[in-house]
DNA sequence: CTGAAAGCGCTTACAG
DNA sequence: CTGAAAGCGCTTACAG
């Protein structure tokens, strides 16, 4: 009365003609051992006796046994499924980081489902909602609302979370951001000490925070570089205020963080300054920056761009300075000295950083240091004052 | 004797403090049901008793119970999950892609697990077997491996596979390709439509398929267009040879599909002809190409810079055709005129092929169009040889 | 060291 | 129209 191969009622439908995947039972009946001889093989436990072991391996083999991860998840609770909701798939820096994340997810047997919110709040909701369906082991989330609210409701459902570009600090949720403030700051104290005191900072829209601490650490900069030389190495309260000590930095905020704004922006300036297009090189009036710090590389990209259409030279007329080095900021036509921030270092410690939360570790957030990349686009200023007398 | 709320002696271990996720079990007693009618209610089965569904409704509500889709993926064996292998994620072109497959896998419930196999023939196989043990409902797959060895097994473990940006026809897996041929062919006659009779190829490696496709496509289009001038409106046997029918096309075949590569290149050949870097225009010799068909969009961006480095003007002095039209075609310094690749449309096709072939259609191989789109990188060829004795 | 059994959370014929 | 029960493929105390 034994019921070998049952054929059950509520079997599920089968794709026609597909041979059954082979299950932990097939393989136990051809070893002639139990189910759970099979699954501590499978699990690699010690104490499975040398001989026993070989035959659940033999088995395995001969059957192409593949151990069902959907089953393993059910009974175990754990998916090795990670969400990953990015604002973009076709940023540049999303992609480089999604890199380090899926290298750090695989290495712990995860597996990275992406996709994108599109930067709307909406639609962050739904993939929230559809990912905690799923019964991920946990999300890597680029929020676009700053109230975190599904964020939170997920967390709640004990799926953890893990912001990544986020600088937000809430107790429940580990974060990963870079720090855009020092990543500016070095970027124009770098332009301060090649010599340059006429600064133009290309932003993009306040809205976005990193436009604001980008700023912040701009501003911080300059007054650092004054008070420096204010109180430098020679007798402070006798040294005569040299003209070479005044920076004159203005910021130009951009609606957008893209190629088109700038280009537009910058060629409005050279109009401005009286320039025009044409390849023929002319020289820029005393007031024009000799440089340009960009919000990022893309509006770098763009000044470089209306630069080089009004026939300015880069780095000889103008200096460039972008941030992100995204991979494309190496091949421009001038390659250009960015910030860079470490992208895929970021996407593998937002990983990290999930791996040590479920494992009880207390929430952290880390903030990564951005490194300057000297490349070709920045230089000491034209002596232009001077050019004609000399 | 009814083991209401048993304590599993092998019950999952849950995070501690957190609370069970409700199940249709909870569901079930707080409306008072079986919770076969709660599934039923789940499913929008249309039979149930709308009292009784409203009850459980409203119990769905008050627990916040969401269906937990792992067990639902074991009990019907079929799995949301789907699988999609690109070569590269920083790719521009699959980035748009992976956008459209996104769009379509959400619309029937899917959700994308989207990973990288750098191109590399091991890393495809070892995805494809993570994949298939996560027993996802089926995978895209950009094949690296002409073979497709990995790719067939799979399939043979009933898992559909479709081919994505692959013009391969095996009997077991749908594939979505665009015609590069084609492609090729379209912007080489656009350029000779506009007059263009001295045209340069920079193409990729010989070696990867779509760079001598796109060749062939090149090569098409020339004898095409000298058939159709032999054989013109006119007496074919008298017409009398004319310069403008003679088409001059070289190839130029680059170690990769890069800007840097392109760059390098055309830099070379300017050199070779006499044209040194400097921002002034100087004439081009009769011999120099009057157009460049580049074989894609970052060939395209490479030879721009090589040329503005140069001072000679796009499209004044050489036009510049690329391929694919990713994002950054619209935002090059001169707008590209090029071929665009529909590459949204070509995801979207790709999960569509998907759930047909998992419905039993038969497998099919669908070839997609390209199409021209014009902008301003490209326009009638100068009148060099006049040029002086006009 | 190993087998038998329970149970993860669903869905689905089947009986009523 | 609904309930009771089986079973998807695993893992894991428990008894031996």
């Amino acid at each position: 009365m034994t019921a070998s191969r049952p054929t059950s009622p509520a079997s599920p439908p089968t794709a026609s003609g597909t041979a059954r995947r082979p299950s932990v039972k097939d393989v136990a009946r051809l070893a002639g051992v139990s189910v759970g001889t099979v699954s501590n093989v499978v699990n690699g436990r010690t104490f499975v006796r040398a001989e026993a072991r070989e035959r659940v391996e033999a088995a395995i083999a001969e059957l192409g046994f593949v151990r069902n991860a959907t089953a393993k998840a059910l009974r175990t609770g754990v998916s090795p499924l990670v969400g990953v909701a990015v604002l973009d798939l076709a940023n540049p820096f999303f992609m480089e980081a999604a890199t380090g994340m899926e290298r750090r997810l695989n290495q712990d047997g995860c597996v990275m489902a992406l996709s994108s919110t599109h930067s709307d709040v909406e639609e962050e909701a739904r993939l929230l909602h559809a990912l905690a369906g799923q019964g991920v082991r946990g999300i890597l989330l680029t929020p676009s609302d700053t109230a975190l609210t599904v964020a939170h409701e997920v967390v709640g459902r004990g799926i953890p979370v893990v912001l990544f570009d986020s600088p937000a600090t809430p107790p429940d949720m580990p974060s990963i951001s870079v720090d855009d403030q020092k990543g500016a700051e070095l970027a124009l104290t770098h332009l301060l000490g090649l010599g340059h005191r006429r600064i133009a900072f290309l932003n993009g829209p306040r809205r976005v925070r990193q436009a604001r601490d980008r700023l912040a650490g701009v501003r911080r900069a300059v007054s650092l570089a004054a008070r420096r030389s204010a109180g430098g190495a020679g007798r402070p309260a006798s040294r005569r205020p040299s003209p070479n000590d005044r920076v004159d930095l203005v910021e130009i905020p951009l609606e957008s963080f893209t190629a088109n704004a700038a280009r537009d922006r910058v060629h409005q300036l050279l109009l401005d300054a009286g320039i025009h297009a044409g390849p023929a090189p002319r020289p820029l009036p005393a007031s024009f920056p000799t440089a340009f710090f960009c919000a990022n590389d893309l509006i770098a990209f763009g000044a470089m761009t209306a630069l080089r259409d009004a026939g300015v030279r880069v780095p000889t007329d103008v200096s460039l300075v972008g941030f992100d080095d995204i991979p494309m900021a190496s091949e421009m036509s001038v390659p250009l000295t960015t910030i860079r921030q470490p992208m895929e270092e970021l996407g593998w410690a937002a990983a990290e950083a999930l791996f040590a939360t479920a494992d009880g570790a207390p929430v952290g957030h880390r903030k990564f240091l951005p490194s300057l990349v000297e490349r070709a686009s920045a230089a000491p200023p034209p002596d232009r004052p001077d050019q004609s007398g000399r």
